[in-house]
DNA sequence: GTTAATGCAAACACTTTGCAGCCGC
DNA sequence: GCGGCTGCAAAGTGTTTGCATTAAC
């Protein structure tokens, strides 16, 4: 198990919860399939090695992290999807391509702009870990021949 | 019927699809309604004129609105919501409030640069027809005790 | 030993689909 | 009359829940 999961599964033990293999288990899938991840790859990921996972214990699992901010739900249209919370300096949103459905990140800076402007005008204070913008990415843009100036 | 559903109608004729009284209804759900709403209370609201309402054709029509771009999908992590489209001076996106679950709108403008800055950057061609911030509005934020600093 | 967490199955909410009959064109 | 649209019912998908058993503490 990485460094990173054994830090999280710490954290869970200090908030008094549980610190059960199944939870260790969904932890390294996460971590091990990288980036964002839907509850059926963790799920198909962890059977590999504990047939007698069940997925309602992934999204109880999921349901806890998320509780405590350790990891963050990107909501599609399509299934929810996870990723580790990541380092402070390493905060990112997501572009989400309504093509071919990729995820992609970027820095958080390119928002704060905007996160700014809506506390300003409104009062709203926006929770950028949950921030995704829809569209079309590069590739997909390019196949449609969409001008990437309007 | 509002003038708007109207004008609506007339494009889905003049694309090829046929006029029909629940069309019609599920425009005039809508637009009665306001803002944006939910699958159920359009289809509740259609069946107080028209008890033989059935969901499946309100799917199918918000379907076939959304692939014409006459109305635009919000998708939060409780279901759908819908809202028509408005004109192109008054474009908007969406701030939903995670603790109290209102949507409020904020003009298009504010969200122009970020847009450009995406498109610049990565290539990535932003729809912004579907573009939803979630965080807390500025009264649950004042109830938590948030700093809107931050 | 307590109590939380798991595994299993069943329920749930939301959305889609197959199909016969109907109705806008 | 043709073909798209509707109503109905049934299925599909993603997620949650009740409960007895198991295992972390």
């Amino acid at each position: 198990m990485a460094r990173r999961d054994i830090e999280i599964l710490e954290r869970l033990k200090a908030q008094g919860h549980r610190l059960t293999p199944q939870r260790g288990m969904v932890l390294s899938a996460i971590a091990g399939l990288g980036g964002h991840v839907g509850v059926d790859q963790i799920f198909q990921r962890v059977r590999e090695v504990y047939p007698y996972m069940d997925v309602a214990t992934v999204y109880r699992t999921l349901q806890l992290l998320k509780r405590l901010h350790l990891v963050t739900e990107i909501v599609t249209g399509s299934g929810a999807q996870y990723e580790l919370v990541r380092q402070e300096t390493d905060r990112h949103h997501h572009m989400v391509c309504e093509q071919c459905g990729t995820t992609f990140d970027f820095p958080a800076s390119y928002a704060e702009s905007l996160r700014g402007e809506l506390t300003r005008a409104f009062g709203f204070v926006a929770h950028l870990d949950h921030f995704t913008v829809s569209g079309l990415c590069a590739a997909c843009a390019g196949k449609q021949g969409v001008s990437t100036g309007g």
